[in-house]
DNA sequence: GTTAGTACTAACTTTGAGAAAGTGCCAACC
DNA sequence: GGTTGGCACTTTCTCAAAGTTAGTACTAAC
């Protein structure tokens, strides 16, 4: 309640979004899918839909709790969907949501820029590393 | 899709970049730009020149560790590029390398587009906060 | 009957984020 | 003329996350 007073409203009372302002609600779910796991998980997903442990072996290197955590925090935040058969052994079924599939988009036209990029990268930083090394 | 050890590398031996995969040196890049304080310092940034203590107060929130540390990996990955004058007091100017502002560019999108789904994902939130409290 | 797989959670350890204070110097204020 | 505040950091310390390991309750395959 006391946080819903500090946020920003614009002259109908609608909330106004902005990542720069540390109170923002966006910044929490910003931090869900640009997370370390977040974006891969999301990544991943795009391709299709996977059980758990698929996915945990899609995302090379991600532990199964940073993946539990990762997958509810997006699903609270409308970005995964969860399905559950309660069988045994249990089967569980992870997808994108519409927003999910949206989030994931942006994420995947960083990441083509990027590794399209890494080389520049990895030249800025030898030479960053070498002025440093003669200084 | 098991775990590589080693970088994977094409015909001509050049490397291909692969954030999914765990060795790929643009796995550490990607968390330079899309940490916390790294989105937000791109994104101030892609608004102009900034000395330390005034993208500090831009970017609200963070520390002065954090922005110190943030902006050393972004420098050098070659994003930011940093201007010091040693004069006393000190002056220095922070701005986007043409990297950078590629970068800036990409997360803005993501930014703009969260911002306006910031309602979608509220009421997702409610909803699942809901079906988790009846059972 | 031993091993592996399913989707997790709980307990524990390690790492890194964040808060606070230090640095060395100057300008402005009372 | 002593205090406060600003500059751009670095260092130290603490505590909350991240990551590791083990456990669950059961089945299917070897």
């Amino acid at each position: 309640m006391e946080d819903q007073a500090a946020l920003a409203r614009d002259d109908h009372g609608q909330i106004i979004f902005d990542v720069l302002a540390q109170a923002c609600p966006s910044r929490e779910t910003m931090e869900h899918i640009t997370s370390r796991w977040g974006i891969l998980a999301l990544i991943a997903l795009s391709e299709g839909t996977y059980r758990f442990n698929a996915l945990r072996r899609r995302v090379s290197g991600v532990s199964e709790k940073m993946l539990a955590q990762t997958l509810q925090a997006l699903e609270r935040d409308g970005m995964v969907h969860r399905e559950a058969q309660v069988t045994i052994p249990p089967k569980v079924e992870y997808s994108l949501t519409p927003l999910g599939r949206e989030a994931a988009r942006h994420l995947y036209g960083l990441i083509e820029w990027l590794e399209g990029e890494m080389p520049s990268v990895m030249d800025a930083r030898a030479a960053h590393d070498r002025s440093r090394a003669g200084a």
